[in-house]
DNA sequence: AAAGTCTCCTTACGGTGTAAAGTGAGCGTA
DNA sequence: TACGCTCACTTTACACCGTAAGGAGACTTT
């Protein structure tokens, strides 16, 4: 599922994602295609059919060519995964107005980010142990230090919060995301799924009220009440995004305040 | 990649997740395997060899079985990927003293998930999207529950708070997990990968400290200090989890002094 | 024109999940 | 006791995957 280049092409990955290319001329012929284009034929993929379906003959496909085709574009699969994760940043704004405090601008970034995450559920399937570290991608890291240094905190201890908000966001996202994609694959709804799974649940379950009393409670008096006309998934989720938010940022001007 | 259960099988698997057999005396031959010693099985490979090495022939060899002989217990590989799931949560606590507050539970809960996502790091590649909702997980549900309804917020805060805390547990948890299987797989360990690929950036992004001026400053400042008897990125990360939490925490925190 | 090199294709290998059909063991009944 | 049904398990097969290897042909350079 994961996998990781060798480590002979990992000179040449960080080339592709520079674009620091040196071509002297060659003889032979030309190249039809570009490292772009394939790029954005693989985003096209996964954003239409899911990072299962995202293969290297898919890809070749698309562009009329077979899957072998692409090899001389890029060195395998994990590499052009990593290219397609840093161009998908490419759309983040890459700064944020100040004049308005650290705290709008903390939240307008995180929104970005989201959904950008939205937009390309794939994302979230990338592994983040070993980072690609691409342009875009640290462009949304500088993006995210310049505004937290408008708070005024200790490097080390900003270090963990932007590390926390990517960790957040990404989690976040995470719940939505795929949520998405599932009622395209197996044709049912979102609800429709979830209320068949609950009355499941209860025949299955009959002792569940006296099993997990805390969570029942919880649920017979939370207030959310669900604007019909949207998913009741996403919808939730989104509370959850904006709510939790707020909370952690709470937190971070609870330790400014505590470093006063 | 992630892989959805067809409506049919859902039954069946709520079924299998709770435990809820109804087996009447058949005549032929008896079952020489359990569910309960496939899941083992399977969670003995992923927690091997990683979740990219698990495949039900895989699974089936390790039990002195054909891969095809695990489809008369379980419908299917996503089927089976919940059970391990669900199975994998039974090791956490049920629930967790309150006599010192609501704080230090949260932590205890906190960090057992983490420590219970170090131990399986399959985990983290499970979709969130569609929740198994099998027994354990549940009961991790249920603990925090209990523990936040000590803060006394209003329920449809809470239900974001517990999202949020999933949220950020797993994100902090990815970022370890699968860095603990690269070196295995690679044979590279984490800090040689780094540092060979800090050295190649900046021969590749010659400008970085101009593209990324925030990013240098942060770094030069952060006094994160390397005790070299652990790995980096683990302990970058085990640093980011604990401050993370706190900051979150305290956001809680805020929001009940809010509320009176 | 000849030589060389690069792009792209075809083929092939070992892997995946799982459908379909075959084999034989064990139980319920006659 | 013997028949026969049913089920556990195996074998085989199919369509897919990433990619190594080798061949065909186009193009540039000499």
């Amino acid at each position: 599922m994961v996998v990781f280049a060798a480590q002979g092409d990992a000179r040449r990955a960080l080339e592709l994602l520079w674009r620091a290319q040196s071509a002297p001329p060659r003889p032979g012929p030309r190249q039809t295609l570009t490292v772009d284009e394939i790029v954005d034929a693989a985003i096209e993929v996964a954003d239409g059919s899911g990072m299962a379906a995202l293969s290297m003959r898919a890809v070749g496909q698309r562009l009329g060519r077979t899957g072998m085709a692409l090899y001389t574009y890029v060195p395998g699969k994990s590499e052009l995964i990593d290219l397609m994760h840093d161009r998908a940043h490419a759309s983040l704004p890459r700064a944020y107005p100040l004049a308005g405090g650290w705290r709008p601008a903390a939240k307008a970034w995180a929104a970005d980010l989201w959904r950008c995450y939205q937009a390309h559920p794939w994302m979230l399937q990338v592994s983040q142990a070993r980072p690609a570290l691409g342009p875009h991608e640290y462009a949304v890291v500088e993006a995210v230090t310049e505004i937290l240094f408008e708070t005024g905190l200790p490097a080390r201890l900003l270090s963990r919060v932007i590390g926390t908000l990517f960790h957040f966001v990404r989690g976040a996202a995470s719940a939505v995301a795929e949520a998405g994609q599932a009622p395209a694959e197996t044709g049912v709804s979102n609800e429709d799924w979830w209320t068949a799974r609950a009355a499941m649940l209860t025949e299955v379950a009959p002792d569940f009220a006296d099993r997990y009393p805390s969570i029942v409670r919880l649920g017979a008096q939370d207030s959310f009440e669900w604007d019909e006309s949207q998913p009741y998934l996403e919808q939730q989720a989104r509370e959850t995004f904006e709510v939790g938010l707020s909370v952690l940022l709470d937190g971070v001007e609870a330790a400014i305040t505590r470093a006063r």
